[in-house]
DNA sequence: CTGAAAGCGCTAACAA
DNA sequence: TTGTTAGCGCTTTCAG
């Protein structure tokens, strides 16, 4: 392998120096055109790519964003980073992604990682597990940009693009009242995490605006998933006051309450189950069931457009935004009482 | 805010030399147990955070490997690339992705991307555009290894990890001539892909083995789509010799087709239906949907431990390994005729 | 419009 | 065991 062609080939070849070579090839304007085309098409001959770790340890610049995310396998970080990442290719900055697994001891190595990597930015959705924040906050002492979204922190003076939570649990609880049905359960996580807590006071005040009063024993804490809204599922229909509709945390959850309602011969719309997160599957189940929409497209684009503002503030920090995006109701089978 | 200390600022503090400062830290051998504590607590006090921008530039290794998927989104890439990056964690390498939304272009733009970051290497799977591949050839010709998964070309002399498609074609087919289905079609992309010829060669082979007729009009060339789906059914359904069973090109086809089949008053098993790639929904849809494994989660461990072998090598491109892996084969009640 | 030269932060050969 | 020094490839100030 003959070693790579950088600016000085170019300029030996011409005998101009590597000054006017990193000068027209970075369209500066006090070139004379004559020198940026032989320069231009030399590099083009000489199969030239720039380095841009050299440039960028120059300039201090990588054109690099951190992504931080529980786990790209979730569809609704799939799609958010999908929206960042394209959302940021046309200004010319690429991501970098690093999975925290649920664990704050990832979340804490990617952080190191990508600072070591000298990202620009960071953009990151915290884990399950995450309490103490000390590692984003070095984030923000290097004067770099931190933006949250879904998962925030309080704790964290940053901007952050977030569903409005409250909302999103007041309108499944609220839809689920609409359509004739009166005792509403809801299963949720142990974690404390704002969202969840979010959802649930939505789901206590959609209640008792509506008049109807909220059971503790209807809140079922355990974790998120198929299996654990099977156990949640079964154990609402252990009691002797029996749920007539459920708010499950997520589709996946209510696809586990669905599953066990049907094994119970109370298939839904008879007990009325809604899910959050709309993911794929979600359309196409029998019956199909109803969710929130929670707009990860839109909020990765506002991500992207967040980062791209922040980058050109004097003080990152001087004025932080903070995004809601508001959830949707998708009604269907799933809740549609007779 | 104060510059970031770097390792001149720990010499300076100790009075000593960078050059003593960057052995101490990169755990070289011949260093004093003193100074390298001294270093260590330094650096720690002073809240040093190397820069592998400037390490990377001087060792030419950036310990960062490109990822080119066509989407993030498809469930598919998605657990291959968390695989990925899990499999080189550990290892400290760390990954960049850049998605080609299956378009050359944008997959050309992708590769010089990467490359103008100095990736160690790039592992890709290619857009269903991509005829020419020069785009590829430059990766080799910098002497970078490059690894291909799923989607391969074979003008590319390059490892590769791939399902055995015609096996996944042929056993589809196969399975639904065992469940007692005769007139089978099949559904596929116009892209001329190898994967989904291979596939196509697959299912012929199997019918021929079975002693059963391949029928040009049951073969179905169109998109892969839910609503590719609808239509390549609605087609078969106007047909005179209509299908008892489909196979369909991915499993977002097959809910297509079992939608259409639905409406048909079709509904699987009475037609049996078989998708590739076992998404999430397909166990939860109704009737739940048979489908072919593809393993992306080996796949990915075995890109990650095919790129650690590779720059281990002293000629990456010495002994090109093809891993090939095989097709599951499960069986759900949409292809359970009764 | 172009050249000379310093330096981004780190590594490593050579010297001591 | 530690110091000296050159340089990775590029940008940018200052001079011409």
């Amino acid at each position: 392998m003959n070693k790579k062609t950088t600016i000085y080939d170019i300029a030996q070849a011409l005998n101009i120096t590597v000054s006017t070579v990193s000068r027209a090839l970075s369209g500066f304007p006090a070139i004379s055109e004559a020198t940026k085309k032989a320069v231009t098409e030399t590099a083009k001959r000489l199969n030239y790519s720039p380095n841009k770790l050299a440039s960028a340890l120059k300039s201090g610049k990588t054109h690099t964003v951190g992504v931080i995310v529980p786990s790209v396998q979730a569809q609704f970080f799939a799609s958010i980073i999908h929206c960042i990442e394209d959302g940021l290719k046309e200004y010319g900055y690429r991501i970098i992604i690093y999975q925290s697994n649920e664990s704050v001891d990832n979340e804490i190595n990617g952080v190191r990682t990508l600072l070591e990597a000298q990202v620009d930015g960071i953009i990151a959705s915290m884990s399950l597990e995450t309490v103490n924040v000390a590692h984003f906050e070095e984030i923000i002492n290097q004067n770099k940009p931190l933006i949250l979204f879904d998962r925030v922190h309080d704790a964290l003076n940053v901007p952050t693009i977030t569903l409005n939570d409250f909302e999103a649990g007041y309108a499944a609880t609220q839809h689920l009242i609409e359509m004739g049905y009166k005792r509403i359960a809801f299963i949720t996580t142990v974690h404390q995490i704002k969202i969840f807590n979010n959802r649930l006071r939505g789901y206590k005040a959609a209640l008792a605006d509506l008049q109807l009063p909220v059971l503790e024993e209807h809140i079922i804490y355990g974790g998120l998933s198929v299996v654990d809204g099977e156990l949640g599922a079964e154990k609402l229909l252990q009691m002797n006051n029996q749920p007539d509709a459920i708010v499950a945390g997520d589709d996946f959850t209510a696809l586990g309450v669905v599953n066990k309602l049907k094994e119970a011969g109370k298939t839904p719309p008879e007990v009325g189950v809604i899910g959050f997160a709309n993911e794929v599957f979600s359309e196409y189940i029998t019956p199909n069931l109803s969710t929130i929409d929670q707009h990860p497209a839109q909020m990765g684009k506002e991500c992207a457009k967040m980062f791209l503002n922040m980058i050109k503030q004097e003080n990152f920090y001087q004025n932080v935004e903070h995004i809601v995006l508001n959830p949707t109701v998708i009604g269907r089978q799933s809740t549609r009482k007779i």
